[in-house]
RNA sequence: GGGCAAUUAGCUCAGCUGGUUAGAGCGCCACAUUGACAUUGUGGAGGUCACAAGUUCGAAUCUUGUAUUGCCCACCA
C-alpha cells in the first residue's frame, strides 16, 4: 500500500535513474518513422549554479519534449553547457585574488590560467548536470555538448574564415565599448545605462560657452560643432579656425557645421573627442577629422593631459575643473544634471569608448545568398521572421525584434580575455594568415584575442549535430561534415528554441544570423519565449539581495520537483514575467498529494474489489455504466482534448489549469466522492491513467511513481506510453447534464444545511419536487442520501407547499428540507424577498433584450436560444418562490 | 525621446477571436472531521473589471484618449 502522503524525496533520483537506464531519453528509442522534433537546451553558462531562470527553461522544454516523444515523435533534446568566456573568466580570477593572488594573469600567464579555469569549468559542468537531472529534464545525455570542445572550435574557425573570405568579417580601427576593468572590449548589446546625477559644466572655449559632463577627455578637442541652422552662429563659417585659451594652454580650433547637433540642447555648440565618444566618433569620421587619444586602456590620462598625465579620471576631474575655474574659463556649473552612463553588463565598471583595432562581423554587406537573392545578414535576419518561416512566441517580440535589427551596427567580436576560442589568424612580419589551422613553418603567432562567447552560441542548434569525428577530420569541409552527419541531416533545422526573452538579441537573434549563413537552413522553427521570475513582491531576484532569491535547489527536496514545475508554468503566460514564492509552489505540492491519494483511493478500491488493476485492461459495456461513470467518461474526453490543443499550441498555463481542476473538482470532489458505495473499478482505474499520462508532461515524477502502481502489466514506463486519444463514443452530453443536476440537489441540500444552522451529523429529511429528472433522481438516491446526509428522501411531482420547511428553487428541481418548527419564517421570508427581487430584475433584463428588435437581428441564434431557456427557468422559479412566499404569509 | 506591455477580489493571476448573473488559487470567516487526502471537506463574505469618451442590440473583451506601473531600445555634448 501506498504511503498516506507523497514524499518526492524518495523517489525522485530513483526514478530519474529508471528513465535514463531504460534509455526513453534517445530518440533511437522513439519510433524510427516519427517525425522528428529537436530542442537545443539553451546551455547554462558553466560558471557555477542553477537558479530559477534555468529551472523555467528546463521544465518549459521537458514539458514540450516529453508531449511530443508521447505523440510518437522522434525526440532529440541535446543538454549542453557555455564555456562563458567573460563570465567563467572572472569567477576565476576572482577565485584566485581571494586566494591571494594579486594579478592572476600576470603571475600565471595565458597556459596556466586557462588550465585552471578549465579545471573549475569541468567542476561547475558535474554541478549542473546533476541539477539538470533533478528538475527531471529528459534529455538525451549521450549527446551532451560544450561550446568549447574541439568540434565547436572547428566550427567556430570555419565559419570565421569563411566569413573573411565572403568578406563580411573584418579588421578595423574602429570605436569600441572598452572595459578598463576588466581590459576587454565588449559588445553594444554588453553594455548597460545607468542613471547618474552629475555636475554639468558650462567653459568658455574661444568665443564659444561649451558644455561638458566630461571635461577630462577635453584636451585633445580642437573642434566645435554647432548646427548649421543656428542662427546664433551663423557668422561663423564651417571650417574656419580661432584660437582659444584652454587648460593647458592655447589651442587653434576650427568650426563644424554639422545638422546632428541639437541647437536646443545646452548652449549649442559643443567640443567634440572622437577618440573616446560614439557620436563624436561619427562626426568625425564624416568631416575626416583629426581623431586623439586622451584616456589609455587602463583608464588612466595620457600625456596630452600633461600635468595631468597619469592620473585616473575621476582623481583628475576636479582638479580639470579648479583649473579651468582659476583661468576663469568656468562660466556656469550644474550639479543636478541626469545623465546616462555606461556601465559593463558584467564588470560593473564605468565603459570607456575608444578607438581600437578589431574584428568585426558587417551587417550591412550584401553577399550572401538566400533563396535566390543576394542579402546582408541584417536582411536575412529580417526575412525570415517577416516571411514566417521562423515564428516568434508571443508575437509581439517580434517588433522588438525587427527594432534591434533596424539599429544594429557592425557586431565586434574580438575580446581580450584570454578564456574563449581564438581567433584564427595567424601573423608573420607583415603577413596575415586566415585560416583554420595554423600555418606551416616558423614564426607564425596567432592573433591573441578571443571570439565574443555568443559567436560560439550562434552555432548552437547546428554545431551540436555534427559528428565530432567528422569535425576531427581536417580534410573535410564544414560542407561535407555537415553532409556526413546524420545527426544534422534528421534533426536541423531544430523545433523549438525555448529561451528567456532576455537573450533574444544576445542569442536568438545571432543563431538566425550565423546558422542561415552557414547552413543556408533557418536554425529553428519556433521560439518560445518564457518572461523572467520575480519576487512576491515583483522585484528582480539579485545575488546581492540572498533573502530575495529562491534556489531550486533548496524547494526540490522541500516540495519536490513536480510541485515547482507546476508553480512555474500554470499562472504563467509566455514572455510576461511572474512573481513565485513559497506559498505558491506549496499549492502545487498539495494538488500533487491530492493526486497521490486520489491513487490511493483507487488502489484501495480495487483492492476491496478483489480486482487487480494490473489486469484491467478494457472499460466495461456502456450499459453497465453508472451516471457518474459516464459523466466522468465524457468530461475526461473534453479535458483530454483541451489538454491536447493547449499543448500543440504552447498554451501550457491553461492545459495546466485545466488538468488541475478536473482531476480536483471533478476526479476528486466528485467522481471519487460518488464512488464510495459503489466503485467502478475498470472505470476509476482506467480515468486515473488517462489522467497520469496527461499530467506526466507537467509533473514527471509523481505521475511515473503512480504508474508502476495502475499500469497494466504489458505497460511499460510512462515516458514512453503513447499519449491518449480522444475516443468519441465515450462523449455522452446526456450524461454530464444530468451529473449536473445530481450535483445541484445535493448542494441545495447542503446549503440548507449550513443556512439553517442544522448540527453537524444530525440526520435530515428532504422532498425534492421534480419535474424531468424524477427517474435520474430516484436513482441516484443513494448518492444523494449519504452525501446530503439525508435520512429520509422523498420524491413528488406535484408542489404541494410544505409549511415547516427550508427550500431551494433550482431551474427544474425544488428541495425542500422539513425541520421540526425550526424554520425562522422571517428569515426564510426576507431571503426570498430578495431572491425574488434579483429574479425580477434579471428577467427585465431578458425581456428587453428578447424585446429589442436589433437584438433578435444580429444576435447569433444559439445566443438568443440560451436567452430564451434562461427566462424559461427563471419564470418558473420565480412562480414557485411567489408560491412558497405566499404560503409563508400565513 | 521612441517602442512594448500591464492595470480584474486583501494578495497572485485566468478570462482565446465581443454573447449565461465576471472565475481560480492563496488569505479571511463559519462549520465539519475516525477509512484516499488536515498537504482535507462543506458553506460564506469579498469586484463601479484603472479612468473617460466612442463603436455595438450587447464591452472586462474592440477603438481613441488620460493616468499609474514595469520593461526594452536610443541617447544629448
Amino acid at each position: 500500500m501506498l504511503p498516506k502522503t507523497y514524499d518526492p524525496k524518495a523517489v525522485e533520483d530513483a526514478i530519474y535513474k529508471r528513465w535514463e537506464e531504460s534509455g526513453a531519453f534517445r530518440p533511437e528509442s522513439c519510433d524510427p518513422k516519427g517525425e522528428p522534433f529537436t530542442i537545443s537546451m539553451p546551455p547554462p553558462n558553466a560558471t557555477g549554479q542553477l537558479h530559477l531562470g534555468h529551472a523555467v527553461m528546463l521544465a518549459l522544454e521537458d514539458i514540450f519534449i516529453r508531449f511530443e516523444r508521447m505523440r510518437g515523435k522522434k525526440t532529440l533534446w541535446i543538454p549542453g553547457t557555455d564555456h562563458a568566456a567573460i563570465a567563467t573568466e572572472n569567477v576565476v580570477i576572482k577565485q584566485l585574488k581571494d586566494k591571494g593572488m594579486k594579478d592572476p594573469r600576470k603571475e600565471l600567464g595565458r597556459e596556466k590560467l586557462i588550465a585552471a579555469i578549465a579545471e573549475f569549468v569541468e567542476k561547475s559542468k558535474a554541478t549542473i548536470r546533476s541539477q539538470v537531472r533533478k528538475m527531471g529534464s529528459s534529455c538525451d545525455w549521450f549527446r551532451e555538448r560544450y561550446t568549447f570542445e574541439p568540434a565547436l572550435n572547428r566550427c567556430v574557425n570555419e565559419v570565421f574564415c569563411r566569413m573573411y573570405k565572403d568578406g563580411l568579417i573584418y579588421r578595423g580601427h574602429r570605436i569600441v565599448n572598452w572595459d578598463p576593468k576588466l581590459q576587454t572590449t565588449v559588445s553594444d548589446d554588453e553594455v548597460e545605462y545607468k542613471e547618474e546625477k552629475s555636475a554639468f559644466y558650462t567653459f568658455q572655449y574661444g568665443p564659444f560657452q561649451i558644455a561638458t559632463a566630461r571635461p577630462e577627455t577635453k584636451f585633445g578637442d580642437k573642434y566645435v560643432v554647432m548646427h548649421p541652422e543656428d542662427k546664433r552662429y551663423a557668422k561663423y563659417k564651417h571650417g574656419e579656425t580661432f584660437d582659444a585659451e584652454w587648460i593647458n594652454g592655447p589651442v587653434r580650433a576650427t568650426v563644424i557645421k554639422d545638422a546632428s547637433i541639437d541647437p536646443e540642447f545646452g548652449t549649442g555648440v559643443m567640443t567634440i573627442t572622437p577618440w573616446h565618444d560614439h557620436t563624436d566618433f561619427a562626426i568625425a569620421e564624416k568631416h575626416g577629422l583629426e581623431k586623439e587619444q586622451i584616456i589609455g586602456f587602463d583608464g588612466k590620462l595620457l600625456p596630452v593631459a600633461g600635468e595631468f598625465y597619469g592620473m585616473k579620471i575621476d582623481d583628475a576631474r576636479p582638479l580639470i575643473v579648479e583649473k579651468l575655474k582659476s583661468k576663469g574659463l568656468l562660466t556656469k556649473v550644474d550639479e543636478n544634471y541626469v545623465h546616462n552612463k555606461a556601465v559593463s553588463q558584467r564588470g560593473g565598471g564605468a565603459i570607456e569608448p575608444q578607438i581600437k583595432l578589431q574584428w568585426f562581423i558587417d551587417v550591412n554587406k550584401e553577399v550572401v545568398p538566400w533563396k535566390g537573392e543576394t542579402m546582408s545578414l541584417k536582411q536575412i535576419m529580417h526575412s525570415v521572421v517577416h516571411h514566417g518561416d521562423i515564428a516568434i512566441i508571443p508575437d509581439r517580440f517580434e517588433k522588438t525584434y525587427f527594432h534591434w535589427i533596424d539599429n544594429l551596427r557592425d557586431w565586434c567580436i574580438s575580446r581580450q580575455i584570454w578564456w574563449g576560442h581564438r581567433v584564427p589568424v595567424w601573423y608573420k612580419d607583415d603577413e596575415t594568415c586566415v585560416d583554420p589551422v595554423a600555418p606551416k613553418g616558423q614564426g607564425w603567432e596567432q592573433d591573441t584575442d578571443t571570439l565574443d562567447t555568443w559567436f560560439s552560441s550562434a552555432l548552437w542548434t547546428w554545431s551540436t549535430l555534427i559528428d565530432p569525428k567528422k569535425a576531427a577530420d581536417p580534410s573535410l569541409s564544414l560542407e561535407e561534415i555537415l553532409k556526413q552527419s546524420p545527426d544534422f541531416q534528421t534533426f536541423h533545422p531544430t523545433s523549438v528554441m525555448e529561451t528567456g526573452y532576455d537573450i533574444l538579441f544576445f542569442w536568438v537573434a545571432r543563431m538566425i544570423l550565423m546558422t542561415t549563413y552557414t547552413t543556408g537552413q533557418i536554425p529553428f522553427k519556433t521560439v518560445y519565449l518564457h518572461g523572467m521570475i520575480r519576487t512576491r513582491d515583483g522585484k528582480k531576484m539579485s545575488k546581492s539581495h540572498p533573502e530575495t532569491m529562491i534556489d531550486p535547489l533548496d524547494i526540490i527536496p522541500k516540495y519536490g520537483a513536480d510541485a515547482l514545475r507546476l508553480s512555474m508554468i500554470v499562472g504563467q503566460s509566455p514572455g510576461a514575467d511572474s512573481r513565485l514564492y513559497e506559498e505558491k509552489i506549496a499549492g502545487y505540492r498539495n494538488f500533487v498529494n491530492k493526486l497521490w491519494n486520489a491513487s490511493r483511493f483507487v488502489l484501495m478500491q480495487c483492492e476491496e474489489a478483489k480486482i487487480d488493476p494490473k489486469t484491467i485492461t478494457k472499460l466495461p459495456k456502456t450499459s453497465e455504466l453508472s451516471l457518474a461513470d459516464r459523466a466522468m467518461l465524457s468530461k475526461l474526453q473534453a479535458v483530454t482534448k483541451k489538454v491536447t490543443d493547449g499543448l500543440t499550441e504552447y498554451r501550457l498555463s491553461e492545459a495546466g489549469d485545466t488538468l488541475y481542476s478536473f482531476v480536483w473538482d471533478d476526479f476528486c470532489d466528485w467522481y471519487l466522492e460518488l464512488s464510495k458505495g459503489n466503485a467502478n473499478c475498470a472505470v476509476l482505474t482506467h480515468t486515473l491513467r488517462k489522467i497520469l499520462q496527461l499530467l506526466h508532461p507537467y509533473c514527471p515524477f509523481v505521475t511515473e511513481e503512480l504508474w508502476s502502481h495502475v499500469k497494466s502489466d504489458d505497460a511499460g514506463l510512462l515516458i514512453s506510453k503513447s499519449w491518449p486519444e480522444v475516443k468519441k463514443e465515450l462523449i455522452d452530453v446526456e450524461a454530464e447534464e444530468a451529473f449536473l443536476q445530481l450535483i445541484s440537489v445535493i448542494q441545495a441540500v447542503r446549503k440548507i444545511r449550513s443556512e439553517q444552522g442544522i448540527e453537524p451529523g444530525k440526520e435530515i429529511a428532504a422532498i425534492i419536487h421534480t419535474q424531468k429528472w424524477m427517474d435520474l433522481l430516484e436513482s441516484q438516491e443513494a448518492h444523494i442520501r449519504r452525501l446530503g446526509k439525508i435520512e429520509n428522501l422523498t420524491f413528488e411531482t406535484d408542489a404541494k407547499p410544505h409549511k415547516n420547511a427550508a427550500s431551494v428553487f433550482l431551474s427544474d428541481i425544488e428541495v425542500h428540507v422539513p425541520l421540526e418548527g425550526l424554520i425562522d419564517v422571517v428569515a426564510e421570508r426576507k431571503k426570498l424577498q430578495k431572491e425574488k427581487e434579483e429574479i425580477e430584475c434579471f428577467l427585465q433584463g431578458i425581456d428587453a433584450k428578447l424585446q429589442n428588435a436589433d437584438f433578435t437581428a444580429h444576435a447569433p441564434e444559439k445566443v438568443i436560444a440560451a436567452e430564451r431557456e434562461k427566462q424559461k427557468a427563471n419564470v418558473e422559479k420565480l412562480r414557485k418562490i411567489e408560491q412558497r412566499l405566499k404560503m409563508l404569509e400565513k
